[in-house]
DNA sequence: TCTCACACCTTTGAAGTGG
DNA sequence: CCACTTCAAAGGTGTGAGA
């Protein structure tokens, strides 16, 4: 624990006896948070009255000396230390209170602390109530000095990463004077006194070639053909397909930390109609982001290797308000995971830290509160081992629905047998439960059962499937087999077919039925899997399996920089991928200035890794968040088979406990309410839609070195950055795949504009986002704040940005 | 379209047992 | 002690009724 193990480094500088702290304090405007926070010039002795002997550096990146100061109050005796260190790389902000009463040291709670020059003193209103994530926001995002009010947790200590602190630390060197301000609990401030000692230096790093190869991609595939949806429930769901990933091509020494996110695939709102997933909109305001690190992080990269890299644990949810870290996403809209690897010992260096983002388009789904297409239903009954017992084999419920259908049936028939003479054959359910009976036994149910290898062979067979589903039109041809095999669809899909109709009633038969139906599909690039799927079934006929073959080694996994110049786009515009001429080592955001990347400790959902974090800013995640911890699973850490082995974490917190308190994050009170901007660029290049960046023959290309950092500040609405490729929101609906899913509008608009979208981001320079006056900024950040960014600025923001 | 209780299932880990 | 088995609790599923 950095944070903690140095602290104590610079605990007995010099203490400076300061006056009252209402000599101390920033200007009239500036005490809305402080309250006697007025700015005073301190005496000449106080000034200098620095820690005479220069403590020894903890390390070569140690910036500044400790001053702490402290002041005595009335009636209280009140003693406050202030510490700014910077400690590889991370900048710490510590600051202690205590309270003498009646001759007994308390320490308090220290609210607030203000970093400060002596020149200027920026305060922003809305810091002190957004906490110490959007200072640090509205602190890089404004030219310096700019030190608002960091909102120190119950411990005293703040810590921030590098891409945090050392702007913090560059301009505090280059201040005449630099100081703590803190307040805490009401009462009387003092200031902490601090001098630089020296310079940063720039990490080395060395160079590694991380890949990525997604783990039961014909699972996937599966689904995706359906349309993939993820059920969201308020108290969270699982991923199904889990995703997982296998990496090679790192350094088995480095440490590194593994990430998921889901960013939204599109600026649409769906609905299921006539068996297909339609555009039925404009997407929903966006919900809170974050990001999900692997519990095992960080691990050196020969243990990252020596697993499969699971993030079953994720879960995803559509409470807002949710407090366990789990992924918010908005019911009927389309996301895409996204898989990030970053080279990092320590979770404290994300935010400045190089993220490698990949991207696997056939992991795309619709988060759904209920099921909508019935063959995902089946196939995620058929392959979750939790859901066995919705199987037509065993003795699970279905199996004893089927029974007592069968018998209801059976009496119904002699009823009819007894009153008609005959049965009536006309009756097209009638004929169904017969053939349920005949399909339900447990022999041929069984024959639905299949492993993740019949999906391959499934997938040989899916334009076979669906051609079948095209012939059978019908009340009788819409019992389309849910399963995954050609076995299966004819066997299972008898039963299937006979339990659509005898245990599903209303929308579930309409949706089965529906499913049979095929409409036009939006044709998109050929090189690329979900392109191929986008084909109507009619094309699809004269696709051939090399095609197929094709399309999946074109899963190339997407490596992408941003280290590049401000390729910002809209927030909205999901992109996976940059162009190539991206590439640089800045990022920026629209806020105008260069830096590195922000991340939102609230943003992070982690397991394991969270106990590094927390070390360093868990008191502040913590007080950011509250509740859920109770709740938290106790038990997250990955099963033996599939977490790494060895890199034991460095704290025994419980992860999920620590995800919850980390992850937790109040709805658009986070950082960054729109963190993924910083992929509009690429999106603007390789065209927002996932399925977009396999048809990008860059996007298809393994670019090792190509980076970027996930997290950027979101754009203005007047921003004029990348756009999507997001077509004019047809109110017509777009089909997108032939078997229930179809291609986002934008990937069916950006196959043709992928290779001018890509040149188009390159104008985007971060020059352009640097230009943006800071009173825009300011709007900005007030808007981000105050989560009032709504979609239809987002949206606009992509029209103008196309323009 | 969403929420919730429910039955059914797997997973997990503690407890028990035997060597 | 170790390995193995048993058991119960926790947690993950889709379902279906109701809002």
């Amino acid at each position: 624990m950095i944070f903690c193990a140095r602290k104590e480094a610079n605990s007995d500088a010099v203490r400076t006896r300061l006056g009252s702290s209402a000599s101390l304090g920033p200007t009239d405007r500036q005490m809305r948070s402080f309250p006697s926070t007025r700015p005073v010039k301190t005496t000449p002795t106080e000034q200098h009255n620095w820690s005479e002997s220069v403590k020894e550096p903890i390390n070569r990146e140690l910036l500044l000396e400790t001053c702490n100061t402290s002041t005595l109050l009335k009636p209280m005796e009140f003693r406050s230390t202030g510490n700014i260190s910077v400690l590889d790389p991370v900048l710490r902000i510590s600051a202690e209170m205590c309270v003498r009463v009646k001759g007994r040291e308390r320490k308090c709670v220290c609210e607030r602390v203000k970093v400060y020059t002596s020149n200027n003193m920026a305060y922003h209103p809305f810091l002190p109530h957004r906490g110490p994530e959007f200072a640090m926001s509205a602190m890089l995002g404004h030219q310096p000095p700019f030190f608002p009010a960091l909102a120190l947790p119950p411990n005293g200590s703040l810590s921030l990463p590098g891409a945090l602190g050392k702007p913090i630390m560059e301009q505090l060197m280059g201040a005449a004077e630099t100081g703590l301000h803190f307040s805490s609990l009401g009462h009387q401030a003092a200031t902490a006194h601090l001098r630089p000692l020296k310079t940063l230096e720039p990490e080395e790093e060395v160079e590694d070639d991380p890949k990525v190869h997604l783990e039961a991609k014909e699972l996937w595939e599966l689904f995706h053909k359906r349309g993939t949806e993820m059920v969201i429930t308020k108290s969270g769901r699982r991923m199904f397909p889990p995703f997982k990933v296998r990496c090679t091509g790192l350094d088995k020494k480095a440490k590194y930390i593994l990430l998921m996110d889901i960013v939204a695939a599109d600026d649409c709102r769906y609905k299921f109609h006539n068996s297909r997933w339609m555009v039925a909109g404009k997407a929903d305001p966006e919900m809170p982001k974050r990001m999900y690190i692997h519990p095992d992080s960080p691990a050196t990269g020969e243990q990252w290797m020596s697993k499969v890299v699971n993030f079953h644990k994720l879960k995803l949810t559509n409470n807002i308000s949710d407090k366990h870290g789990f992924t918010i996403l908005n019911s009927m809209h389309k996301y895409q995971p996204r898989f990030h690897i970053v080279r990092a010992n320590d979770i404290l260096k994300l935010p400045y830290s190089t993220f490698r983002t990949y991207v696997f388009p056939e992991t795309d789904f619709i988060a759904v509160t209920a099921y909508q297409n019935d063959k995902i239903t089946q196939l995620k009954i058929d392959h979750n081992p939790f859901a066995k017992g919705f199987r037509d084999t065993g003795n699970g419920r279905r199996e004893k629905r089927k029974q007592l259908a069968l018998q209801s049936m059976r009496s119904y028939e002699e009823q009819q047998k007894k009153e008609n003479g005959t049965s009536d054959d006309s009756s097209g359910e009638q004929v169904s439960f017969k053939c349920f009976r005949q399909t339900s036994s447990p022999a041929v149910s069984t024959v639905g059962q299949n492993n993740l290898k019949d999906f391959c062979d499934s997938d040989e067979d899916s334009d076979e499937e669906d051609k079948d589903v095209n012939v059978k039109e019908g009340p009788d041809s819409s019992k389309i087999s849910t399963t995954t095999e050609d076995s299966k669809d004819h066997d299972a899909s008898l039963s299937k077919s006979l339990l659509g109709e005898s245990d599903s009633v209303g929308r579930r038969t309409e949706k089965i039925r529906a499913d049979s139906r095929q409409s036009p599909i939006t044709l998109i690039s050929s090189t690329t899997r979900s392109g191929e799927e986008l084909k109507s079934p009619g094309r699809e006929q004269t696709k051939t399996d090399d095609c197929r073959t094709v399309s999946k080694e074109n899963y190339m996994p997407l490596t992408v920089q941003t280290d590049g110049a401000a390729h910002l786009n809209q927030s909205h515009l999901h992109n996976f991928g940059f162009p190539p001429g991206l590439a640089g080592q800045q990022f920026f955001n629209h806020l105008g200035g260069a830096h590195p990347f922000l991340l939102h400790p609230s943003q992070f959902n982690m397991g394991g890794a969270f106990s590094n974090m927390a070390a360093g800013m868990g008191p502040i995640l913590a007080a950011v968040s509250s509740g859920g911890v109770s709740s938290m699973d106790t038990s997250s850490m990955p099963s033996p088979s599939q977490s790494l082995t060895g890199a034991p974490l460095p704290f025994h917190l419980q992860q999920h406990v620590l995800a919850s308190q980390g992850l937790a994050m109040s709805p658009f009170g986070g950082l960054f309410p729109y963190p993924y901007t910083y992929m509009a660029a690429a999106a603007a290049a390789s065209s927002a839609a996932s399925s977009s960046v396999h048809r990008h023959p860059f996007l298809n290309a393994v670019r090792p070195r190509l980076r970027y950092s996930p997290y950027s500040l979101p754009s203005v609405p007047d921003s004029t950055l990348l756009t999507t490729a997001v077509p004019p929101m047809a109110s017509s609906a777009i089909d997108l795949k032939g078997d229930g899913m179809t291609t986002s509008p934008t990937s069916a608009a950006l196959d043709s504009e992928v290779t001018s979208r890509s040149s188009g981001s390159v104008s985007l320079s971060p020059k352009t986002c640097a230009e943006k006056d800071s009173s825009t900024e300011l709007q900005s950040i007030q808007r981000l704040v105050s989560g009032l960014e709504s979609k239809p600025d987002r949206a606009r923001i992509g029209n103008e940005s196309t323009d």
